[in-house]
DNA sequence: CGTGCTCTACTACCATACCAGAATACGAGA
DNA sequence: TCTCGTATTCTGGTATGGTAGTAGAGCACG
């Protein structure tokens, strides 16, 4: 076992009320991907700083597990485009590139488009019920301003078009672009789009799929990824600090250069 | 080092002309990556056949490396869909799963889809140029009978109508989904869709898009995603070995079952 | 006082050692 | 011969040691 002391000098996390709180030895399962959703949730949620730099040895000390699996989850951090890993030098966490996130944008419409195209479609059986419950569910926790709790029915909403057409694997392929737009949706709670208007899209897509409106869906599903970045740009002149300079390089997207 | 003996008693590798052919530790940059590419087109290509076991002490010795980095290929290769890591039991090279592919090609032809859109409405500058360039390549390899010379310049195609317009990105994200679709196209070498096919179809999606009729950009490329697996059927029967059994349940997705 | 060099303190990467659990080989008993 | 319990030998997961390489501080020199 690692010498565990306190010596919270200089500690990058907040380290509110002690950041080991969360026990992962204890707790079952491999401790790798318990990691790894734990560090990305810190980053996402803004917790853990862009620009702040971590280290391996740094994680593992913190969390009392090994360098091992710090190691395996920064390799899938980075890959998630929230971290970059630059060797013998340090690891830093990436501040958000507003092109990257345009970019997972991007993608996420081009795939999501084409499931509620084939949702209205097929109109398969059962999800416009499915999609009502997770409407109403929403619905009282925007009432009760249980704000992750309505992410989560967001997200759970998302999925269910993609399992109504039996293609559950194209959300499991979004989940890691994902990231990038989720960093911009925990920073834009200050006065972003409200829920209600949120839940009224959501219902505009429910209701085209019902009806079977494959064009309409398609609107709606459109309409409804863009107004969740419609705040983006004003977020990111409010955190500058926490948003990559204009120029267009972005890091995130080069792996490997070749020197 | 490790002990290296050649024993190549029971090897699950093709062995051919000794495995460890390739140097990893002689060459340049880090052996993590380039054991992942080697791994991964060894299982793409076929010459591991699915079905195998792998381990990861086998591999490491193999390559005269140490597990460290045959773990994380092994992670990644697992990601892809390639490999199903159980834990305490062994890993294993997976067998193709046709639904797999079909979820694949789902995807990357939503993206696709969107990408070649985009490329006929803005009609970015070079792109056209590029694109004949390729097709014509694409003739000369064809013409010489050099297949995996040829499916370079195909990926180049495709990477080319991305950073058209400015999403290479968008391929990047692919890239991982498409390894299912490209051991498909390894298999269907004997006797699949001719090349000169294919070139005919870059041809019709370059057209297209340079003559910006954007519906008709689309539909090219819907046509020629669908070509390059059309031979699929065919090839399951022919090679039932490589292929999953018929029923839908795809080990592929679940990554930690609850037993 | 300004500038170049060395030397230290880190880093991520790779290699090795240890561990718990799962599958199998094997032998005793029926 | 067959069945069941046990021991061995695998596996992947984790912990730890060692190495090449970078960044930066401190010192020698101009």
């Amino acid at each position: 076992m690692i010498e565990r002391g306190p010596e919270p000098a200089a500690s990058a996390l907040p380290a509110g009320r002690g950041a080991a709180q969360v026990s992962l030895t204890d707790s079952a399962g491999p401790i790798a991907p318990q990691l790894l959703r734990l560090l990305r949730e810190t980053i996402v949620k803004g917790e853990l700083l862009p620009g702040s730099i971590v280290s391996e040895a740094d994680i593992a000390r913190r969390y009392g597990v090994s360098r091992q699996p710090v190691r395996e989850a920064f390799i899938k951090l980075q890959e998630a485009g929230l971290l970059s890993i630059r060797p013998q030098r340090g690891t830093v966490v990436l501040r958000i590139s507003v092109d990257a996130v345009y970019d997972a944008r991007f993608v996420r419409e081009a795939v999501e488009v084409a499931v509620v195209r084939a949702c209205a479609a097929q109109r398969p059986e059962g999800l416009a019920r499915r999609l009502a419950d997770l409407i109403a569910a929403q619905e009282e926790a925007a009432g009760g301003d249980n704000a992750p709790g309505f992410l989560r029915l967001d997200e759970a909403f998302h999925r269910a078009l993609a399992e109504g057409i039996g293609r559950s694997f194209a959300w499991t392929a979004l989940e890691a672009i994902k990231a990038q737009m989720d960093r911009v949706r925990f920073l834009s709670f200050e006065g972003a789009t409200p829920l209600p208007e949120l839940i009224r899209q959501h219902r505009a897509i429910a209701g085209a799929v019902a009806a079977g409106a494959v064009d309409e869906a398609e609107t709606a599903m459109r309409a409804h990824l863009r107004e969740i970045l419609a705040s983006l740009p004003r977020i990111a002149q409010a955190h500058p600090d926490y948003f990559e300079p204009a120029p267009g390089g972005r890091a995130a997207t080069r792996k490997e250069d070749t020197p």
